[in-house]
DNA sequence: CGATTCTTTGAAAACAGTCAATCTGTGTGG
DNA sequence: CCACACAGATTGACTGTTTTCAAAGAATCG
């Protein structure tokens, strides 16, 4: 029975899914809110990878697959809802039911390819492009959460892009 | 019959297998050689999303997925060798042989790891350590193609990855 | 070799990050 | 309702990194 296979799990803001240096040995799939994934480098600055609104899903791949501790924590940036599979459910699934696992394959195909551009955009981009890309490709994300973090997303720090904003918002430049 | 479903390909240096503007529409296998994706900006500058040595697979899964243009180029950086599917037969062999299906998509699930992980190094390293962790992480292509395309690959200019060799052989910094 | 491509080097300019201070808005408790 | 704290955003001055442009050296290939 699907109904028993994920198990629902409310976070509030600011609460973990997973924290670095924990095993993940789950799916997650984003019912409600919105969550974060990033990591903390050695000056303790936060580098978000990725953003699970609803209808995404949100894990650490590397160590679901490796079985070794992450390297990432994922937390609540909204009151949010989550449907837990552990790893043996969703293989249990995705073996009694083949769309299911055709569809998790075209998600990750998805996310490989919207991977790629990201990496394309951060080698090939500057802090003012990357910006922009941003805004006209995933307005529902930059509508959504705070500048700071849309900085992190990008790879600039908060200050460079507060003054991104305020010199494309002198030039009508969007 | 396998091996009528793939045709082998051979390329010369300098050869494209996709150029930006087709719609790709197979999936190829490098058997023997390498070869690079990249993207060109306004600029004519290269950007190098992957390099496909041999046993990986080299295509743009966008335009495959899509059926529209492709945004990339490919082509090969040393004689190569590939064997080419088209998308029909490829679908085709992963619905007679589930093993395939699943090596498939393990090998989508590697590549989305490592883009996350090269997400990370682009958003949160200087040119510096993102030098030195793709010498660690990746000694093979560092030792086989020429050091202006590993500029490229990382997102630096190849006069910064000339001067970050040249400082850290100084100090012995590896 | 001669031609081409690749790498190195120097100097200047553009770009982005850091640090510190201030400003803004929001929400909370008294 | 106000005062306060707090988090987020902005601004200025400064520093540091990276790019750009130009030129010269080195390596490779036909």
């Amino acid at each position: 029975m699907i109904e028993q296979a994920g198990v629902v799990k409310k976070l509030r803001k600011h609460q973990y899914l997973l924290q670095e240096g924990d095993v993940w040995r789950y799916n997650a799939f984003v019912c409600e809110g919105c969550l974060k994934t990033y990591r903390v480098d050695d000056k303790g600055v936060e580098h978000i990878l990725y953003f699970s609104f609803a209808n995404r899903w949100a894990g650490d791949r590397e160590s679901l697959l490796s079985g070794k501790p992450s390297k990432s924590n994922i937390d609540a940036i909204e009151d949010s809802t989550v449907l837990l599979f552990n790893i043996e459910n969703f293989e249990t699934i995705k073996k009694q039911i083949p769309a299911f696992k055709d569809l998790a394959t075209t998600l990750l195909e998805r996310s490989f390819i919207a991977s790629q551009n990201r990496i394309h955009a951060a080698i090939s981009q500057t802090a003012e492009e990357r910006y922009f890309e941003f805004l006209k490709n995933s307005p529902q994300i930059a509508n959504r959460v705070p500048q700071h973090m849309i900085a992190s997303y990008l790879g600039i720090s908060p200050e460079t892009l507060s003054r991104v904003r305020k010199t494309a918002s002198k030039s009508n430049f969007h």
